[in-house]
DNA sequence: GTAGGGTTAG
């Protein structure tokens, strides 16, 4: 080929060539060779239909880049004849299946612009890029349905049906009433066409006509089976779907795939990663979407060490290079409290969505480090990456855990002002919150007062916290009342107004308020904190007696307890729900599940490794007390995850500066 | 020389 590109034309000599190139295009593998062709063309002056091969190339390696999909374009514009329909296929093929669909039906408009009639394949394309975007099927879905009848495309085409009935049956403002009449209607049915009518009553969630549909297909292949493990999944009848899935004739990627989204979805953590080693057991290699979907459980658990070892297959199968997969990653080190390494990944990569700009700011503010938020965002401007609300929720969290008041506002009124976007209700309760914590309860009262929104209970929830944290109890308890009004289930807001009362002495109204719950029926969610040692998750409740080395651990807790009390460290009673005398208090206090998976992991970690805790609700004020005791008297970084922030604690105090 | 359906995303 480098000797084409340097030799003179010689018609002769290319049209020997000719053939070569078409066969070698074909299995050329990178772009920069598919350019090293494009110049072999321009040199020679070669016939147009080798532009078509080209195109072809771009479009069709197997990761079709960014890059290749603008080369293409590129190409395809640079045309110096009239493309021919198979050329505007292949534009438009590729755009339909790219991020940005609508780029398809540009092309496609442009083309009958220019004349070109569309034929059967240009339906299938346009469909499916009507089928990717629910405003391209609202704006042309119908539309282009009526035009392939114009064009002449009878209901005999099963290619085009299929894609008909997928396009109905799978965008969310389509109706799969209008996608089974076509089905009923066809000549012809293949399992992909059944396979999407399927998959269209499974998303909607109506499982019985799915089953029916599956009952009659003749032929059905693995597909079919996925379609129905997911149908199952989503409307959380995981025995059914496991049933299923263990039933089927060939369990594929996407099976597994399939089953373990599912579970992380549901949040059931410990199943995803049961099943994501079950996997490799039986020999089924992980591929980059079982990765992104398998991340989030070690995420959700705090699993660091599945976490650890998931990155390490990322980069022996080079799944590093995939964004999405990097994202889940920098995600998942932030979650489990290793803000550093989240960093280096996030440096490490070679491009950046807006997801990773996202995920590192959030990252950087759940660990308290406002700073280097706001120096990240200076530096995401300056790579030309546009923020979303999504980056303003992180920034303003990032000052909210920093205590950064005055640069919380110059966001808040630059969101606006400088990049179009207009605060959602998320955004004002940030404020609420970042206010309330410095002591502003009356400007926090003001922005509610001005904010073109009805108060949620997130923005309720953050006034009751300016409430304590100002110590306006009689606003506070009026707050609360509303708050169990909006929401008369959820078993937070008596918990925590019975508190209230509680640490007012008024033990009348805690049990007033206790017999209230017992009367509705709620119970309050347990505080649960787990460890992870060894890729085992163990979990602990309030007084857990059931973990295997019950014994061992409540030893440790006397010990750790002994410890304290020479170290001057006084019980926060004022925390306990009941109404005990103040040894009973402290009793109740030294087995909250934060100190019994502390004592635990002090138990089985060796000296110098940190200790990682998650916990479901937020730290008890006196287990953050002891844990500050215990990483002093102990020499131990102890890492804790609550539901809203980390607390790294070391050397006797905490990461949060007690802003939690 | 192009086609249809299933699995991911803060």
């Amino acid at each position: 080929m480098a000797a084409l590109l340097n030799s003179p034309s010689h018609s002769a000599e290319v049209a020997i060539h000719l053939q070569t190139i078409a066969s070698s295009l074909q299995s050329c593998s990178s772009l920069k060779q598919a350019k090293l062709f494009h110049a072999c063309i321009l040199r020679n002056n070669l016939p147009q239909h080798l532009y078509a091969k080209l195109l072809l190339f771009c479009t069709t390696s197997p990761t079709l880049s960014t890059d290749a999909l603008d080369y293409a374009t590129l190409v395809f514009q640079q045309l110096q004849q009239e493309p021919t329909i198979f050329m505007w296929n292949t534009i438009i093929r590729c755009y339909a299946s790219s991020n940005t669909p609508s780029q398809a039906i540009s092309f496609y408009g442009s083309m009958r612009n220019r004349g070109m009639k569309p034929n059967n394949y240009t339906f299938t394309f346009i469909i499916k890029a009507c089928a990717a975007d629910s405003c391209l099927f609202d704006l042309h879905g119908r539309a282009i349905h009526a035009q392939s009848i114009v064009f002449g495309i009878p209901n005999s085409d099963v290619h085009v049906y299929t894609s008909l009935v997928n396009m109905y049956a799978s965008v969310a403002g389509g109706n799969v009433e209008a996608a089974r009449s076509l089905f009923d209607r066809m000549q012809y049915r293949t399992a992909a066409t059944w396979n999407a009518i399927i998959a269209g009553y499974a998303r909607k969630e109506n499982i019985k006509d799915a089953q029916e549909l599956f009952d009659q297909m003749p032929d059905k292949d693995e597909q079919s089976w996925n379609v129905m493990v997911c149908g199952y999944t989503k409307i959380g009848k995981f025995d059914e779907a496991g049933r299923l899935f263990e039933g089927m004739p060939v369990r594929t990627l996407p099976s597994w795939n399939a089953m373990i989204s599912a579970y992380v979805r549901a949040s059931r953590p410990v199943e995803a990663l049961a099943l994501f080693r079950e996997m490799q057991i039986v020999g089924m290699r992980p591929d980059e979407i079982t990765v992104v979907s398998v991340l989030p459980a070690c995420t959700q658990l705090g699993a660091l060490e599945s976490g650890e070892w998931i990155h390490l297959y990322v980069e022996r199968n080079r799944f590093d290079r995939n964004i999405s997969v990097c994202n889940a990653i920098i995600d998942m080190y932030s979650k489990s409290g290793c803000i550093d390494k989240a960093t280096a990944v996030f440096k490490g990569m070679r491009k950046r969505s807006l997801v990773s700009w996202n995920t590192m700011i959030s990252g950087l503010a759940i660990h308290g480090r406002g700073e280097e938020a706001s120096q990240l965002f200076i530096e995401m401007e300056s790579e030309g990456a546009v923020p979303d609300d999504i980056t303003f929720v992180g920034l303003l969290n990032a000052c909210a855990h920093a205590g950064l008041v005055e640069r919380a506002w110059i966001y808040f009124e630059n969101m606006h002002k400088v990049y179009g976007i207009q605060p959602k209700i998320e955004h004002y309760g940030c404020m609420v919150d970042i206010l309330g914590r410095a002591h502003y309860l009356k400007e926090a009262l003001k922005l509610i007062n001005c904010m073109p929104f009805e108060p949620n209970s997130v923005i309720l929830g953050s006034l009751l916290s300016a409430c304590r944290t100002c110590n306006d109890f009689q606003f506070g308890e009026k707050i609360l009342e509303k708050l169990v009004d909006l929401e008369p289930l959820n078993p937070g807001y008596y918990v925590l107004l019975s508190n209230m009362y509680a640490s007012a002495g008024r033990w009348e109204e805690v049990i007033r308020v206790r017999n209230l719950m017992k009367n509705r029926g709620i119970e309050k969610k347990p505080g649960c904190c787990s460890i992870e040692l060894d890729n085992t998750v163990h979990e602990f409740v309030v007084g857990d007696k059931t973990h295997q080395q019950t014994k061992q651990i409540y030893a440790k807790l006397d010990e750790i307890s002994q410890k304290l009390d020479l170290a001057g460290y006084v019980p926060d009673t004022s925390v306990v729900l009941f109404d005990l005398d103040e040894e009973g208090k402290a009793q109740n206090l030294s087995v909250h599940s934060e100190k019994l998976a502390v004592a635990f992991g002090l138990l089985k970690t060796r000296l110098g490794k940190p200790i990682r805790v998650v916990k479901n609700l937020r730290v008890c004020r006196d287990c953050h007390s002891a844990i500050k005791f215990i990483s002093q008297v102990y020499s131990r970084e102890i890492v804790l995850r609550d539901c809203n922030r980390f607390h790294h604690f070391k050397d006797g105090s905490c990461s949060c500066n007690n802003f939690w």
